[in-house]
DNA sequence: TGTGCCGCTTGATCTAGATCAAAGGATGGT
DNA sequence: ACCATCCTTTGATCTAGATCAAGCGGCACA
């Protein structure tokens, strides 16, 4: 029962990749989805390692990571609710995912999966989209990486990850950026996505809140004081 | 008549993607199909503005980069021949192209290969493909942006050329990398797609030269003179 | 009520790479 | 043949951010 009509309840529903498939085939995909939850912190599939499921990301924060045997690591993408993990026509992924925060997925069988993306083709065009979409997202962050101030990261950081959030609904839709919620990520993984050190990150806060551009709540909260002042010292530049 | 069977003699015809569509279609593709040629350092399309066409590197290539108005540049991805020029779904690209080197194309009204992307499941297939691969590719460039040293860098640079224009055929598909070719990219483009300034890249140059994995010859030429130390002076890291 | 751990901040110092400066080669035009 | 320009190298110095080193506060557990 519940699960008869779990898509029709789907929080993510509208901005997720199975805005692609027909009214009918929705129904046979109930069938088959079935949903996980991951704990904060917790490995879900790793680089070079078989996966045999795809998953939308329902609720939570999600990490991508590449890391080197002497212990460099690098955040090399976020998934946020709405988003798709997974690396279809190809059986492993070269990075691993963790929960940044508790996560919730809706997943699907590659095999699935892989024959819904040949026999539907509004879903593999929204597919493509979405992949082209990302390019241009991880392009965007190779410039921050490159030629950015450590400044100018933290900003732009704390920009993207207020958008996101804003576009998955953490705040209902309001029509600027959520100004205040708990920050899904520690300070050692920002440092991993910015390619900066935790001591830098945390100066670069520290910064931001004496220009009142910020404020730093209990918890991980982060308010945005002033979202100009935030996009200005982005350097305009986030996303 | 030369036009006629321009396919059927195209250098890049197995690995671009016309791979992905049935012989007769490569028929009609022929008669819209046309080709350009920019010389090294001309703009080919630019940021924010409306691009009406798609393409296929024939030969050369081509540097996607993105700046600001107060003079950084980054470059943020390399195409090289077979590969594809253009954002479908989306009149233009958050980047701008410029030639690095000489550069053919043969390109395809923007309608004309949206068109054959919705009625060709196997081209669109092929393009998801492509697409999967390349924010891969970004992504593993954004580890380096973030955590490789500048020697690293600039090691795993030559790699990467080496690698593609060997992929591209330009040493007749040996089985181990190009060690002797022209580099693409000027000093000034590879601190730009490195996130480095000039000067370390020169050093660097230096340093992997006095370490005899490399040599630098007459022109721009670079030879590869030890793999080997190559590779693991770029942390065995290189794509 | 301790005590040990973890995530974060803050301060002091160090260094990889940036910046500033100058001086070769190449290459092309006259 | 000469000059101008551009690209590259090399040297000297500077600095943003890394590294080293405490210290602090919350939280889980005994």
């Amino acid at each position: 029962m519940r699960k008869r009509n779990a898509c029709t309840i789907c929080a993510v529903r509208q901005k997720a990749l199975c805005r692609g498939l027909p009214e009918d085939q929705q129904g046979r995909l109930n069938r088959t989805a079935y949903h996980r939850h991951y704990d904060a912190g917790r490995f879900i599939s790793g680089a070079d390692q078989r996966q045999d499921w795809f998953a939308t990301v329902l609720s939570g924060v999600i990490k991508l990571t590449k890391s080197l045997p002497d212990g460099r690591q690098q955040i090399v993408g976020l998934l946020f609710p709405a988003d798709f993990l997974g690396r279809p026509f190809r059986g492993r992924s070269p990075f691993t995912a963790e929960a940044a925060t508790a996560v919730e997925l809706c997943c699907l069988d590659r095999c699935h999966f892989e024959d819904l993306l040949q026999k539907t083709p509004g879903l593999s065009q929204l597919f493509l989209e979405r992949t082209l979409d990302e390019v241009d997202a991880a392009r965007e962050w190779m410039f921050l990486l490159g030629r950015k101030t450590a400044e100018e990261k933290v900003a732009s950081l704390i920009l993207l990850v207020a958008r996101r959030l804003r576009r998955a609904g953490a705040d209902g839709g309001a029509e600027r950026p959520a100004v205040h919620w708990d920050f899904p990520l520690s300070r050692t993984e920002m440092a991993e996505y910015l390619g900066l050190r935790i001591e830098t990150v945390s100066r670069q806060i520290r910064a931001l809140r004496s220009a009142g551009a910020i404020e730093v709540a209990e918890g991980r909260a982060i308010i945005v004081r002033d979202l100009a002042a935030l996009e200005r010292m982005a350097q305009k530049e986030c996303e």
